[in-house]
DNA sequence: CCCATATGATTGACGTGTCAACTACAGAGG
DNA sequence: CCTCTGTAGTTGACACGTCAATCATATGGG
């Protein structure tokens, strides 16, 4: 009742919006070029070699995987080949649906991700546990929580 | 004198972290979506256009450029040559420094600019500000600063 | 059985980002 | 003046992401 849908953010709400989506941008960015060095692996990479680590008899249609990392299927195609020439997974045709098709974690793709995961799970901590205190890291979970419910609504009037 | 820097995250550490990571990055992505569907400017369009009006006669060096939006002079470079092509800026030689060159606004980037500006400003109210109550903007904040913190410093061993 | 349509998956075009060369000029020192 | 080194900027190769189009097969209705 009060237009409020239409606001603006004020010079303070805009610097902190700037200040908050540029850390977290750079937070993605060490974490990916540490990947990228430690292990030659992509951010990409790794969330398929975990999906597929986790999966019965690691393997998966593409589809079930790509709606578990919350990717679109073109996207995932596109990666599927690039790991693919790279030997870290392997396509396989389907029994049940011969449209479809599995991909299947290879074992040097499996020795990759057992090498990137420690060092990986090392650099979540030091980057962002770490410098957290207990109350902000529940407070980021809230805020996360609270942003999340306001995208996945389509989009009101 | 624990150990403590090469620790791992706990599982609930883990979740968090990945609903962190996550959302903030849906949330990129849903406002790069509207800034491309509403203007036809991608991020990058919008932060080089931002910088350039926000200078003193419109006008930068690549490498100041670069470093007030925190970028890498390749990076800029190609972002400099798609823009131009689409007559969003002009690239002028350098006056006091014949190797440098110098970025100037378009009257056509100034316009998209400005089209571009207000949904923008109130996407950002509607999915970061909206959302969020005063306390948590207040901690966003926080969290911004120290996870900054722990990124500038080199890292230690 | 055959067709219309839906679904699984891939592809190509293109914008974007990084990295490592590379070009051209500037500026200091001999 | 000449060389040596540093700096401004660009380029090319390649990885990645999105979108729209495409291909092949599945499947339900006549």
């Amino acid at each position: 009742m009060t237009g409020q849908r239409k606001a603006l953010p004020t010079a303070e709400e805009l610097r902190i919006w700037r200040d908050f989506i540029e850390t977290t941008e750079a937070l993605r960015s060490e974490l990916s070029s540490r990947l990228q060095s430690e292990s030659s692996l992509s951010p990409g990479d790794y969330a398929v070699l975990l999906a597929l680590r986790e999966a019965e008899g690691r393997r998966l249609r593409p589809s079930e995987l790509a709606a578990r990392i919350g990717w679109q299927r073109s996207r995932l195609s596109h990666q599927i080949g690039r790991m693919e020439r790279r030997g870290l997974i392997r396509r396989e045709e389907c029994i049940t649906d011969s449209r479809g098709a599995e991909v299947a974690l290879t074992p040097q793709g499996s020795e990759a991700f057992r090498n990137a995961s420690l060092p990986h799970l090392r650099a979540v901590h030091e980057l962002f546990v770490t410098p957290l205190t207990p109350e902000q890291l529940a407070a980021a979970e809230e805020i996360a929580r609270a942003l999340r419910a306001r995208l996945k609504v389509p989009r009101d009037t």
